[in-house]
DNA sequence: TGTCATGTTACGTA
DNA sequence: TTACGTAACATGAC
């Protein structure tokens, strides 16, 4: 699930059905999900009689905004939040469990117990998420194309890798570099300080162009058993490259073509793009 | 049985 | 300092 427009519609869907909820219990079943410094015992004595008051998003994170406290979550690869009523049987993979007052419960799942999350004092999340070191969020009013096009002039390492990292823009996961890289029709192994003033002007324009689709349409879901919650995603629909090795490439016909790039499967049309 | 998989980080090495 | 490869995390699908 998890590229910002996956993690943009979790955060929608979850405000929805779980604003001003006051947190009654929280049981823990995989300790490592807690991230230090906080253990299970302290996590859940920190959230008991908190009350979720909203929630937001920078880059991939989804940040619970409580009374006392901030929680900070990561989905990772398959991290998924379900809400239900607390008497429902435990699904297979539930690794911690809210008990909200209402009877409802809300819940983390993780098939491969990759996602994380942790505590921060209300009064220091500021200072926290910047400490992520995020990039700008994809968007018009954060995203300038002028320090982009710097930022990439000073890196050879190719543009998937620059783009898979959080640092240089924020939210890009596998899929959605992907079909960034084959609207702005250029090689996902090209050096970065050799791309042209107009394809990082293209580059910039189809990254805030894809996420935007992509959040309108709710996110993809990619190789889903379930659909966690809520509304499953529809971009996955208009995905022209991620998924379609072989497939005729949708401008030129040509089949596109999977490769392996920075360790990460990387799909691609050799005649389109260059 | 082996390979692959939406993410991130730590570590060793060049 | 920068960049890159690899492993680690853990499980399931094919």
């Amino acid at each position: 699930m998890p590229e910002l427009p996956e993690v943009e519609t979790v955060r929608r869907g979850l405000l929805e059905m779980i604003k001003d909820q006051t947190i009654i219990d929280v049981d823990v079943y995989w300790d490592r999900i807690i991230t230090p410094p906080f253990d299970s015992e302290k996590f859940k004595q920190s959230l008991v009689g908190e009350t979720i008051h909203t929630i937001l998003r920078r880059g991939k994170y989804l940040i619970f905004l409580m009374d006392h406290w901030a929680m900070i979550s990561h989905l990772r690869m398959e991290g998924k939040y379900k809400v239900c009523p607390a008497s429902d049987p435990l699904e297979k993979h539930t690794h911690v469990v809210f008990t909200l007052a209402d009877g409802r419960s809300l819940r983390y799942l993780d098939v491969r117990k990759f996602g994380r999350m942790t505590l921060v004092p209300i009064t220091m999340i500021k200072d926290k998420v910047n400490g992520l070191g995020l990039g700008p969020e994809p968007i018009l009013q954060c995203f300038k194309l002028e320090d982009f096009y710097q930022q990439l002039q000073t890196k050879k390492q190719m543009i998937k890798p620059a783009l898979l990292n959080q640092k240089l823009v924020a939210g890009l996961g596998n899929i959605y570099v992907d079909e960034v890289l084959f609207r702005a029709k250029i090689m996902p192994n090209r050096a970065c300080n050799d791309l042209t003033k107009e394809e990082v002007e293209r580059l910039h324009h189809y990254i805030i162009e894809v996420i935007e689709e992509a959040v309108a349409q709710g996110g993809s879901t990619i190789r889903s058993y379930q659909n966690s919650f809520g509304a499953p995603g529809y971009f996955q629909q208009s995905l022209r490259v991620y998924g379609h090795e072989g497939d005729p490439c949708v401008d030129c016909g040509q089949p596109i073509k999977k490769t392996k790039i920075a360790q990460r499967g990387t799909h691609y049309c050799p005649h389109c793009q260059s």
